[in-house]
DNA sequence: TAACGGCTTTGATGCAAATCAAATGCTTAT
DNA sequence: ATAAGCATTTGATTTGCATCAAAGCCGTTA
């Protein structure tokens, strides 16, 4: 545990009942009483800094992560040494949902900025999970969300070609973002070309190749980290032709 | 509903209590008046023949499925029609997590040979979970494995080359196959090669040309459906030729 | 038993993305 | 300010798999 104990002073310590994320991050309708109640589900926060890991793979398991700001990759490492980035994680969701199976982390969560999470132990998670049915309702769609969400990666990583790859990748980058109140058309990336490639498996030379692409059709404006959509609809005839005119 | 009312006679009713797969699907270390309780998560036994649809996409949700006997592929569609098989499913497995999240299925359950599921009405499910923390964590359990399993795939979509996936296929399939008493070196598929292919993201002829490759090889003995593992070991170097000598 | 349709195998060719390579841009530390 | 060290871009070439094509296999049905 390298987070700094000085951090976790008791104005430090979280309030789910205040938080500006609640809706993102929480089941809604709970009456002023048992959002009180649902306070204790965080225990303590932490801080991680640009680069430093959350959690890694054969970590023991106790808590889920709910991100209250930063921004994370989650990858898996073959035993050769390969790296496959499987998600990115953004403010108001949660992460370690892989460690439940064997009480033991498989995969790797590094900030790619600095970060602040709730640390919430399992064992309460499933304590009030038990007494407040919206929230073990909630519980079990967040993890279902996650199967959705790795089933629709699976389509993209068995079907799709390059630029429509990317271009989905972008598509749901920005729509979460603006879901969190930033620019749904200008953003600076956190993450590398590799990381990028990784996740869509592909090459980092074909992920800069293909925002060259999209740069001189005018669909994106790239400049390194820094992407600016200029034409949305473009990139979703390039994702999916049909569903377009 | 095109389920065969007469099928469900009271005989045909379902008792988790004696049902040879409770090692697979259920928890372990219920006293036998629990296991009588826990009777009451399944509501009814479903036939589905080869062929048919268990659910598919847009369907409401209600229930998750535990197959008893036979054999599943789960798919998902783009708009294009293109498909995506993103998983097998045999005995003893769960079918349905994909449709908690909103509370309408997001992919298409197809048997692949005749089968028969129990239906758990997912509101049982929960009201039980409340009531048995064992069981809780083994919901949460069984959905952090798919979880677990999406991200293995990604690795191999990802990361793989065609005599990769399919070695890791083959691997994972007969190890399945063993835990529930069939043979480990010996199968015939349920399957196609195009839906092999769809799952491996690579096409039927790739599929075909590496099965002949392995038997050229004298990995595994092929012809059309039936699949004889001659050398598990050349798979498992194929596969990952670090932790092999 | 013959013929039809779906699945599988195998061969020839093409192409999208990987690989190899080098230059440029940006950030950080001295 | 300058150098060092990554990240990114772009170009040239290779390659693994897709695509196109045709023949063989097997179960089904008339």
């Amino acid at each position: 545990m390298d987070m700094d104990e000085t951090t976790l002073t008791e104005s430090y310590k979280i309030a789910c009942s205040n938080c500006n994320l609640r809706e993102l991050c929480l089941p809604m309708g709970f009456s002023p009483s048992d959002l009180k109640r649902l306070d204790s589900i965080v225990k303590t926060r932490r801080r991680v800094k640009q680069g430093e890991q959350l959690f890694s793979d054969s970590d023991p398991f106790t808590s889920l992560y709910a991100i209250r700001t930063g921004f994370f990759k989650t990858s898996i490492t073959a035993d050769d040494g390969r790296e496959q980035v499987i998600g990115f994680q953004m403010a108001g969701e949660i992460v370690g949902l892989d460690g439940i199976m064997n009480d033991a982390h498989t995969c790797n969560a590094v900030a790619l900025e600095d970060a602040d999470v709730c640390v919430m132990p399992f064992s309460n998670v499933e304590e009030l999970s038990r007494e407040f049915p919206v929230l073990q309702r909630h519980v079990h769609k967040i993890m279902s969300r996650e199967i959705v969400r790795e089933n629709e990666v699976m389509m993209l990583l068995g079907n799709m070609r390059a630029e429509e790859r990317l271009a989905a990748f972008l598509l749901n980058l920005f729509q979460r973002l603006h879901a969190r109140g930033f620019s749904q058309s200008e953003v600076v990336l956190r993450m590398t070309r590799e990381e990028i490639g990784s996740y869509l498996g592909m090459k980092l030379e074909t992920v800069s190749r293909t925002f060259s692409k999209f740069s001189d059709e005018g669909i994106i404006e790239v400049k390194q980290r820094y992407v600016h959509i200029l034409n949305p609809d473009a990139l979703k005839k390039i994702f999916n032709p049909r569903t377009c005119t």
